[in-house]
DNA sequence: AATGAATGAGGGTTCATTCAT
DNA sequence: AATGAATGAACCCTCATTCAT
């Protein structure tokens, strides 16, 4: 919800203002992010947010949305291929392209790691835990899908695997992110990150693809 | 790391300080936990903190310092059992025990969960790195004792199951941190409080069992 | 060091702010000058101030060089007169024309006073020190000057002349606000000041003079 | 003014605390000189200091008066001299023996200095003039003596030279302890303190004595 | 559309002083 | 006589937000 100012700017000045408001929002979480801050590194003076959004929360909306929908097409041809042939190969593929998310859009998969881990607040109220559950029905959604189609047993508790999928793939994804730099991640462009971090991320995806294919068949 | 102040403090009014303090730094991190907030529910003077503690990050080291042996006091038992028998039944034994204690000890487990999830800065240096290593490390220890034992088959890659054990107990904490209301968790008197989510609370071990055992095997 | 915002203010608003900072940090020593004071004396916001500066050290560094550099201008005719004729003759000069500085601009003098008092502190250094130096190595190339030109014998020790020069300059300078009413002297109006204290500064210059001309026969 | 539970006292306890306070208010001015610091050092009671002392303002004054009194019997057997002899020769006396006190008891020395140094204000009124005034009547009443006595030309401007010789004084000690690191000087063993300072201590007391003897002939 | 000065509540922290024990 | 917990006002500093230009 950027007010028309926002989306009326020229390209670049936009894209500069994403780029830094997104570095804030994903190295603070909302309360410590600083408007202040980002106007500082921005060059451009603080009452042009208040052109640009309503208040703070709504910058933040607007970001997690941008990255949301990032995601969303970066996952996109392996979502489309759900209910194809079996689960677990392509829930592996679509962990593994989760990952690839991450490590090519910092930026973006640290924002959003960030509200996962929102706390309850009267300003975001339980941003966390709706995320969570958004995540939850999509897995959901997909383990129904295949079970129709023959490629999940049905005897497979649907909801339960779900939460459990959703809850690992977050606790793997907080975990990555506290045990490295994020900082390093984010400035690094994007081709440095991948190979920097390509070992790490591959040990990542074993682990958690090891974990996960037992609870499916 | 408290001062003698606070040592000789009445054990009612100690209580309630820690209550008070425990409750603050549970349901905020730490640069959004209020000093000033926590005297006002308290009613005593702003001053009196600084007579019992040095600075904000001395009372936020105490109290992860007190959860944790709190934690580890509750947990006691199970680890020293650590090495019998098998192990997938000892962690069983071990998370049943972990998850007990988050809800018999909410403001605990809220605070130990917020240390898991701090960004780094330069007040608290990395240390939700640091809370993860050390969880992951404890792991490793059992997981070679066992070893040792013959209770745990050689071939398995004790590092890495380590990490994974980790990654995944830490996100199902998380999870069910986000995923139900702290404040509700953290009012209700102990017994209220079990009752009330003993089923949310089985269905996440049973969920937990159900993706490690196979890790295992 | 002032941030743009502070030089970019309405001249009027600028002198007030400074006309009442220079009073706190004339009538205070560093620590003492206190920025909630000064803003209810101005009527302004307290946070109005670190958007002109830094922090108070900062303020406190440009009211200096404000007072230095205006000193400075005070005294250039003399100065540059430096090594024409008889050293005495200039040096009463330049202790009338100080003088006549102090009377005009109490609040220059008297911050530049308090410079010279000040204790060393982690914060601020050896302020005192760093300040006696420069004034010591000021007289040291006059004294140098006028022993090139021949109007100061050879004989004389430049160093130790210009130290106890600088230290019976201070010690006067600070004997004139030790004795008389800073505060008297800061409001009123500059006429008014001088005729009020021309009797006391002329007996000051009178003494200093009649102390330092056998200095250098 | 101190209570009569300080005089009380323990000669040791009551020693060491002095020892205490007088570091305390010779390292700071009086409103900086905290008293909560002091007691850490001493490892007293924060209440004892107000089982001794009315306030802080009243440790202040008889910690002035023990230092002035201590310094008087310092310069006791010079100050009986005075009125026999050449008045130069007695001051230059004098002024060695006051910088040995300087040396010999830093502390009483440099608090002294902070004294002379003390901005007006509600709570201690003008103590500097004060201090300053109580030189001056000391050296105008010697300067009459010698004149009395045929020792100093009748012709000499009584209060003008004593004037000169209060700032000049205060001057040169206020240049010693702004030269010189005051913390090094109160913490060395006095020998080592006297040895230490031995060569810096002459240069100013010939320098000194240089300025002042050219005024009374 | 852009600016940036102004605000004021809130943050953590220090300290002299009081008073019940 | 000694303690030390309690107080509360004061300190410097930060920040989202507003608004006149």
């Amino acid at each position: 919800m950027p007010k028309s100012t926002f989306l009326n700017l020229r390209p670049e000045k936009r894209e500069a203002f994403i780029t830094a408001a997104l570095y804030e929002f994903a190295t603070n979480n909302f309360q410590n992010a600083s408007i202040t801050n980002m106007v500082k590194v921005l060059g451009i003076a603080k009452g042009s947010v208040y052109q640009y959004f309503e208040h703070k929360k709504d910058l933040y909306e607007y970001l997690i949305e941008l990255a949301t929908s990032e995601k969303l097409r970066y996952t996109k041809k392996v979502i489309k291929k759900a209910g194809e042939g079996d689960f677990v190969k392509w829930l592996k593929k679509m962990m593994f392209q989760s990952l690839l998310f991450e490590l090519e859009n910092p930026r973006y998969g640290c924002l959003l790691n960030n509200v996962s881990q929102e706390r309850h607040s009267i300003e975001l109220g339980n941003l966390a835990q709706r995320n969570r559950l958004e995540t939850q029905k999509f897995f959901t959604q997909i383990l129904q899908l295949h079970q129709k189609n023959g490629s999940l047993a049905k005897s497979i508790d649907v909801d339960n695997r779900a939460m459990i999928l959703t809850h690992i793939m977050f606790g793997f994804t907080e975990g990555f992110y506290a045990m490295n730099d994020v900082d390093i991640l984010m400035h690094a462009s994007e081709n440095t990150a991948i190979s920097g971090m390509e070992d790490v991320a591959k040990k990542f995806a074993k682990a958690q693809s090891e974990v996960i294919s037992p609870m499916f068949q």
